[in-house]
DNA sequence: TTGTACGCGTTATCAT
DNA sequence: ATGATAACGCGTACAA
């Protein structure tokens, strides 16, 4: 059942049936309820989205491409979180949300990309992935990624991992470890080399590790590259892992600094599991403020990143900008360090 | 740029640059190496799928619909763990998703609905919203949801939730509650009514309600309709309110049944901080085996239902089926009862 | 091995 | 208020 044949069976023109789909205005609405209502009747429930797209150049259709699996975004509570937000503005918009994987074969992919009318990127794409989309010429809005020229939605990660450590090192402190969540690219647990510090990046990772050392080092603090650990994947299993390395010491740290709620739940659990009291033989603090962070017992102290508010920015941004548009909104997102028990 | 542009540009025909895309056998592999060097030289990144689905009626998309909403829908567990699984098979398979909301308004969605490949329906859709689907003629597979005449997935929601009741009634029981996810049409915490007791519905909830009432007639429980408590949505902060209203009681009982594991989990964090003693002054059971079931102190005994593998099963059902395929297949997945502490 | 020409379903423009 | 028609970009049968 197409258009054509609808008109045909109703005996007007192919014309007047897409206006009564589309232009309301540009026909009597007594003709407008009969065309939907024996529309509908024949099994006909609209326009073809490709044969549109194709004509007009606009499908409803958002793009949202992130870096990891797809499988992988739907178990990290950020990243669903992120898509809760920006699915509720969609949805509220009438648009449509059709998930992209940056890691897929990108002969596959780069079909799938001509249909969206816009994109949200989550995270640092790798490769040419962001080459690809960009030059489709349509709008983008980069989350959680600093760049040129396109809009993006961020919070202010060094601060923010300046703020829980300046916290966490307010009271004397003898031993310091930190979770950190990707920091190299290896996928396996380890600590970082002497070298692993002096690379610069703009990366999520790179930019709470920098506030983390440099809140250490105003209150002389000094942090070497043993006491930190990189966290290759945000679940609770590698997040054990790594934990369970850092409380196996002779010499347990009194700080442990988390770049994940995920992982400061992990050591929670585990200190817990060994005896280890906290926050009176440790302190933990963790990042981002997921659920689940207010119901631990000891509730846990975290930077506040409002997801959900971060990706219904995003995609209030992306609806609002039209195609040619050039200027560039960066958008940075308050982020609020919410003290619990687990570092009082 | 499109592939009329760049077959002008290379000097050779429309035919010869779409073959070097589609048809690899049908040129020589030099041309077709050079062809596609050129054209992403020239900023082109394949077929637009607009006009390819058009032309072939095969978009490489498949549409997930989602009952609840799709915001929500990210914030359960269970919809996650299954969001995850069809996502990790379809990737696998180079396919992309779509997700679309039975609750946008059906002009919305209906030209998006064109685009698909095939469908996975999660739940029970409401009113026409499955029939319009189904009219498109394309394959489709039902999670969660007894129908006629569709491929579905399903567990015997009935059987697992006969084994759980059974398993925790085995010791002496004064009192029993049930903490039911979504059993009357409300949107507010509230017990059931006789009359309630009397619909027969073939959906989740009432299947789990019969099969506990089921295990309690068999050891002469009597459970009353104002023992059954109605969850309206599966976060924690509703859970908590019903929980609180159940412990709240002068007599409180000495089993909680919950649909969910998000129940579960609030029940027993609430009855830790009215001190109640899991399991020896009360025993709790919940449903779906999530995650974080089994790190809860206590761990939680529950029905493992595998949603990641649910929708895995459900992913590669519906690739499997051709177009025009008659056959149904109605597949339920196992399930299993985990013992663990809060019902030991 | 390569080129030509038509049609996929829709919408915008123009004419009636 | 309604009808006729030319694109939109591509895939493929068929011709060369």
């Amino acid at each position: 059942m197409n258009l054509t044949q609808v008109a045909k069976q109703l005996g007007v023109s192919t014309a007047t049936v897409s206006n009564a789909f589309n232009r309301p205005d540009q026909l009597s609405s007594k003709l407008r309820q009969r065309i939907l209502a024996e529309a509908a009747e024949l099994g006909y429930h609209g326009p073809n989205l490709a044969a549109r797209l194709l004509r007009k150049g606009e499908s409803g259709v958002i793009g949202v491409m992130l870096v990891d699996s797809l499988s992988y975004s739907f178990s990290d509570p950020v990243a669903s979180q992120l898509l809760q937000g920006i699915a509720e503005v969609l949805v509220e918009n009438g648009k449509q949300m059709l998930l992209l994987s940056s890691a897929l074969d990108s002969a596959e992919q780069s079909s799938a990309e001509s249909l969206p009318d816009g994109f949200i990127l989550y995270g640092a794409l790798q490769g040419n992935s962001f080459e690809q989309v960009k030059r489709l010429g349509k709008p983008i809005v980069k989350v959680d990624y600093q760049s040129g020229s396109t809009h993006s939605v961020n919070i202010d990660n060094e601060a923010a991992a300046f703020a829980i450590a300046q916290h966490a090192f307010k009271e004397q402190v003898q031993g310091v470890a930190i979770l950190g969540l990707r920091l190299v690219d290896s996928d396996r647990v380890c600590r970082l080399t002497p070298e692993d510090l002096l690379t610069e990046s703009l990366d999520v990772a790179h930019s709470r590790l920098k506030g983390y050392l440099r809140a250490a080092h105003e209150v002389n603090i000094d942090i070497v590259s043993s006491q930190i650990w990189h966290v290759p994947i945000n679940n609770s299993e590698t997040a054990e892992v790594a934990v369970r390395e850092v409380l196996g010491l002779s010499d347990i740290p009194k700080v442990i600094l988390c770049m994940s709620d995920v992982i400061a739940l992990a050591a929670l659990r585990v200190a817990k599991e060994l005896g280890i009291n906290v926050p009176e033989d440790m302190r933990i603090t963790g990042f981002d403020d997921m659920p689940e962070a207010s119901r631990s017992v000891p509730a846990l102290t975290t930077i506040c990143q409002q997801s959900i508010e971060k990706g219904r920015v995003a995609a209030k941004l992306l609806l609002n900008t039209p195609q040619g548009d050039n200027t560039v909104q960066k958008i940075v997102l308050h982020t609020r360090l919410v003290i619990r028990q687990s570092c009082p």
